[in-house]
DNA sequence: GTACATACTGAGTTGTACTGTCAGGAGGTA
DNA sequence: TACCTCCTGACAGTACAACTCAGTATGTAC
């Protein structure tokens, strides 16, 4: 059981965001090359959380992606199911989607467990927010990077 | 994220032994007809569960596999660990292991997410037993298999 | 309206781990 | 000795994750 990359890299890159950048749009070169992930590969994560509702993009110059809300209010649960489709343990346990093509659906005892399971961990991640996750960073002593852009524009 | 086949087959299993049979030891032929599971598969899964020391075999005639202790002595957790391997949600939030290779590792807020999310979710494993998941069988009302031995044998 | 910077898209590639299958061996019981 | 059951390791196929690449669209500045 083991999250995908997706997940990982995404969330590095929401708190990447966050962290590094207010409310002024972030390259993707930048992050990339702060958390040591592929430039291309980020652009194909970023779209999943895009879809999410939880990134927002803008073009040309001066153009880069920022949260589209405030990191107070984006919890981990969103970037997570964002990125990795849904929070489910197995795939039997889709709560409401259609039917699964188990042959126990509905008589089995360890179907309602992953539920639960699930149901839990998707609890614990939507208590934690991109602040909470700055934060914590704050408090860690992760350096924070200075915008170069401004220096160089002086 | 999702939970390899060995963890799902694995608790069926367990539970199918816990459910159907006493403490008489059960041949994987039957489970594999109760649970349509590959026999061949299982037996691989056995091992593990085995391994993991929840699980005893006999050979020979009239031998099988029963649990190693009562299904109130077993957890939810200890399956999982014995099939999965592990209950980490990413590689390189392995506490207390050798070095992951991570460039991030100590430095990095969302490895302290992991962390904490695998230990919420291995908690609530850990409150689960056999025992619970046989209540919630009978009062699901899944059906329990006589032991066909004993009516073939009068 | 040209040049440039940045995001966007979809198709390709590669490796590896999951999900089994198979053949044969080991160890008990009668 | 015969039979039953578990045990082991090797093997295969397939799907998916994890990227990579080429090319396109769109915005800003001059």
């Amino acid at each position: 059981m083991r999250l995908s990359t997706k997940s990982r890299y995404g969330l590095r890159a929401m708190f990447d965001i966050a962290y590094n950048c207010g409310t002024a749009p972030t390259q993707i070169q930048d992050i990339s090359r702060r958390q040591h992930i592929s430039q291309r590969y980020l652009e194909q994560i970023f779209q999943s959380l895009k879809k999410g509702g939880i990134l927002k993009s803008k073009r040309g110059p001066q153009g880069g992606y920022m949260l589209a809300r405030a990191p107070g209010e984006i919890t981990l649960k969103e970037i997570i199911q964002a990125t990795e489709g849904d929070l489910l343990l197995v795939e039997c346990a889709s709560k409401g989607r259609k039917k699964t093509g188990c042959e126990f659906d509905g008589v089995c005892v360890t179907q309602s467990v992953w539920l639960e399971a699930a149901a839990n961990l998707g609890d614990f991640f939507a208590t934690l927010t991109l602040k909470d996750l700055c934060d914590r960073g704050a408090s860690m002593g992760v350096s924070r990077e200075q915008d170069l852009r401004f220096v160089y524009q002086i």
